[in-house]
DNA sequence: AAGGTGACAGTTT
DNA sequence: TAAACTGCCACCT
């Protein structure tokens, strides 16, 4: 087997965010003790479309509520309509009162 | 096998 | 204050 804990343990933590409620790439990494590896996190979401069960990766966001990922969705505006599905309201591609939607594992799941 | 890539984040100018 | 630079590390070609 290879690392693919890592990316495993991504989906897991994604897969508990509850709905209508958003995080960031880095408290995910934070979460996995890899805080410097924010990136591998959104490398991760980038397969994550791969994955048998399903990831909300629409729920991840930057540091910044930046909706940065819509791209790698079917269609960019994909991403933005499943946050407002879920009561969220994109503005400026950035999700407004980011900080009061945001879902950190470190709190909620608590180590 | 080796080097380049990136859905970030923190630091520096 | 905002923009630019650098570190980061598993994955892909």
């Amino acid at each position: 087997m290879k690392n693919r804990d890592f990316f495993k343990d991504v989906y897991e933590v994604v897969r508990l965010i509850p709905t209508g409620k958003v995080t960031s790439y880095g408290a995910i990494a934070r979460y996995l003790g890899a805080s410097r590896s924010s990136r591998l996190v959104g490398y991760a979401m980038n397969a994550s479309h791969e994955q048998a069960e399903y990831v909300p990766a629409h729920r991840v966001l930057n540091r910044n509520g930046l909706l940065t990922g819509k791209h790698h969705f079917s269609h960019p505006n994909e991403m933005q309509e499943l946050l407002e599905k879920e009561g969220l309201i994109i503005e400026n591609e950035q999700v407004k009162d980011f900080s009061n939607h945001f879902w950190d594992p470190n709190e909620t799941l608590k180590l």
